[in-house]
Order: C-alpha cells, then structure tokens, then sequence
DNA sequence: GGTAATTAGTATCAAATCAATACTAATGTC
DNA sequence: GACATTAGTATTGATTTGATACTAATTACC
C-alpha cells in the first residue's frame, strides 16, 4: 500500500517526466514546505518529494497517493501547479517535471523518517527546477485562496476566526482588518458557529467556527485592473 | 525553419509527452479558437495543434513555435495551462499533454492552409483531452485577464475604449458599465491617449489609445470570499 | 477578591467605490 | 437641417471599506 516515493537511488533511473509535489502548512506564522533528503548534487541535500510518472497517467491521483506517502497523511488539499522543464538541474534525470502544491493543516502526527518542515523563507538549497516550483506554489495559493477553500484547509475542522484571520495574513502576506475581515465572511456565508468556545492563555475565550458554505455566486462586481501594471 | 507541426500521421510514433495550444482569437463578439485537420478518429474530424515534446524541453519556447508555426503568426501572448492526461483520448499516442493558451489579434493575414477557427460555443467534436484544454484555455483567459494583459494582446496596437471593453464583455461573458469601465481604467494608468480618432460608419468618432502601463501596484483591498461557495 | 492586562467581538462613522441615469459631443443619414 | 447613432462625461444615491473606538469575557497578579 505505502507506494515508495522520493528514493534517490532507485528513481534516478532515466524517465521523461517526473511527478513533484509541495506540501504546505503552516508553522506558527510562517508557511512551511516539506523536504525529504537527498537531491542532485553535494550542495542540495534537501529535495520536493517526488515519484516518476508512470504510463498509466492518473495525474491527479498520482499525487495526491505521493503527497500521502511523503507527508503521513492524505492532504487536505491538492492542485497542480504546472509543468517545470526548461534545462533547470532536478534530482531525477527527468526532463519534464509536473508539479502539484498540496496543504495540510498544522502538526499532524509524526513524519514519515526523514521528512522535515522547512520555512519557506529558509530554504535549504534545492535544484533549481524545484525552487522555481516552491515560488510557483506559494503564488498559486495566495491567488486560488478566494477561489478555493485553501485557507479552511489549512486549518483543523474546527477553527477561531482569528486563526483564520491568520492564515490568510500568513498566505497574504499582510496585516488584515478585524472587523472587514469578518464581515466579508459573514457576507459570504461561509462558516458556521459551533457551540463551543476555545480559551487560549488570557483573554476572552473564543467562539469555534466549521467551513460549511451554504449560499450561492453573487457579486457581478466591476473590472478591476488594479494587478495589472508594469 | 518552419517546424513541422500536427503532422497527424507522422507524429503519431509513440511519445509519453505531447505539447498542445489553444490559440484564441476574436472573432466579431465570440472567441474563437484555432483548429487544424485529423483526429483520432473518424468522428473527431479536428484537432488543436500539437506536436511531441523533444528532450531537450524548453517548454515555452516550444509552444511559442508551435503556436507560431499553426497560426502563422507569433502569438501576442502565450501561457502554459496545465498539464492533461487521466487516460482521456488525444490524436497522439502520449499519455501526457501539456496545454498552452495563446492569443492573437483579430484577422491576421491568411491561415496557413487547413487551418480554421471556430466559435468556442460551436466546436465541432474534438478528442476529450483536447476539449478539456480548450476549456481551461477560455476559464484561464477569464480568470488571468486581471493580472496579464491579455484583453490588450487580443488587440491591435491601438483600439479604441469601445473595443477594448468589447473585449472584456467576450473574455468575461457579461456586459460591462461604460462609466464604471472608464473610471476604473483611468485610475490604473494602463493606457494613453493617441493624436488619432477612428470613424467606424455613424457617429461620433473615437479616440485612439495604445497600451503604456505606467503606474505600480496600488489596491490592497480588503478579502474577497466571493468566489468561494458551495 | 479586586484590578490590570489581554484577547474576542461589535458599533459608528467618514471616505472611497460603484453603477444607474442622464446628460453633452461629434459624426453620418436622410 | 433634423435625427439617429456612437463617444464620452457628470451627477447622484447606494454600497463597501477601513479606522477608531467601544463592549465582553477571561487570566495574571497583587
């Protein structure tokens, strides 16, 4: 059952196409990737998980089985992310990478061996092909963030608003505002209160929120130009 | 120098990788899309460009070539939209495809012969792989116009305002306010005025403006929760 | 036990944004 | 020259936003 993924050795048999995958999640405030040891060359100790392709080609499920079998769990969340070429040095012999981002919510159970979380602004050095799919993935998830519950996913079942609130400042990269923040989320109607509150230290304790979307497309807004630019 | 591109018969030697296009262009108030002759089979009388992926996987460059050598022209604007397989029929014997969009003014000169543009609302039947890229193309169109500038790219050097939000309307599927669309698109600097005006039969005539993005990123709205849903 | 510190959550309000409507401007048609 | 037609702008009321300041509930500390 336990597909084996990511053996230097065996795998740097020579393949097409390779199959890479970043997992995410967050650690305190930071968003963290998981490396697994080994790569191409003497600097680059740490690498993506990755699997070769094989002829049968269910891509999707494909990686979502490698994400699994490198992060202990099934992740919670998987998309691809593209396909990396282009000359860059990568741990397998492989010409053509496809790459898929995948989150899973905060300290699950212990790591397969050799696995480790790194924060994504200190990376160990890894091939080039595989930075550029690192930079590639944290792009995708801050614009798929608003079009895909990433943020929910990255959370346990049950969650504060302000533990939301951080995921998005973490995935954003900047401070947002309290009060819109939930507002939006109410008008969105995404979450829903649960019957129990969680105190943590000092402070009021706070209310326990579910992802449980329940209403439909509204907002025809007008167009915004505001990213492009340059 | 023209590389040989969707030679159905030739390129039918096995390969594990294939690279297809999705070349859009409008076409009055629809998009259309570019098709060239051969399928897999007797029914899927169409196909979208392709050719097989050569080792040496420089990717993109490969698809502006072969984007160029189907249209005729370079393509204003060319990018990688994923990477297709899950054992869906495609006219090559590759188990993997990737997908490029690409888009290209209106009416350049003349096609190179066979190939034809059709209405993405009047497709005749392609291979399923193929019509999956040809629908991610148009969502990705969709969803990029804001960050890429694609709207401007389907569009001769200078166009007027009218044809410009006519553009979006295609890309978007919905009509647009023509105050709000102005307003907006002043305040993003993205364009300039020309010394020129263009009379098209009655009425008044419009002015000229060409594409000169001059200002930097501004907007740090508040979060959007509006995509999400359900 | 009481007070301060701390975190959760809400209310108010001014500024910015948006879209509908109605207007002015310049051309061709008859 | 009146009118239809398309370009482009002004006005206005409604909605959205974000800053500030407030109330609420708990722990820390004396």
């Amino acid at each position: 059952m336990r597909a084996r993924v990511s053996a230097p050795l065996r795998a740097r048999r020579s393949s097409a196409v390779s199959l890479d995958i970043v997992i995410c999640t967050p650690h305190g405030r930071r968003l963290a990737v998981l490396l697994v040891p080994g790569g191409p060359s003497m600097r680059e100790r740490w690498m993506l998980p990755w699997t070769t392709l094989t002829d049968a080609a269910a891509l999707d499920e494909t990686a979502v089985t490698a994400a699994a079998s490198a992060g202990g769990v099934r992740p919670a969340w998987v998309e691809q992310i593209g396909a990396f070429g282009d000359g860059k040095r990568h741990p397998s012999t492989a010409t053509v990478s496809l790459a898929y981002v995948a989150v899973t919510p905060e300290r699950q159970r212990a790591l397969p061996a050799g696995a480790k979380w790194f924060e994504v602004d200190a990376l160990p050095p890894v091939a080039p092909r595989q930075r550029t799919m690192i930079e590639t993935a944290v792009v995708t998830l801050r614009v798929r963030m608003d079009s895909s519950p990433i943020a929910f996913r990255l959370l346990a079942p049950t969650f504060t608003l302000t533990e939301l609130q951080e995921v998005y400042e973490l995935l954003l990269g900047r401070r947002v505002h309290k009060a819109s923040f939930r507002r939006s989320l109410q008008a969105a109607w995404l979450v829903e209160p649960m019957d129990e509150w969680r105190s943590e230290g000092r402070g009021r304790p706070a209310q326990l929120y579910r992802y449980a979307p329940r209403k439909r497309r509204g907002g025809r807004r007008g167009v915004r130009f505001e990213l492009l630019g340059g």
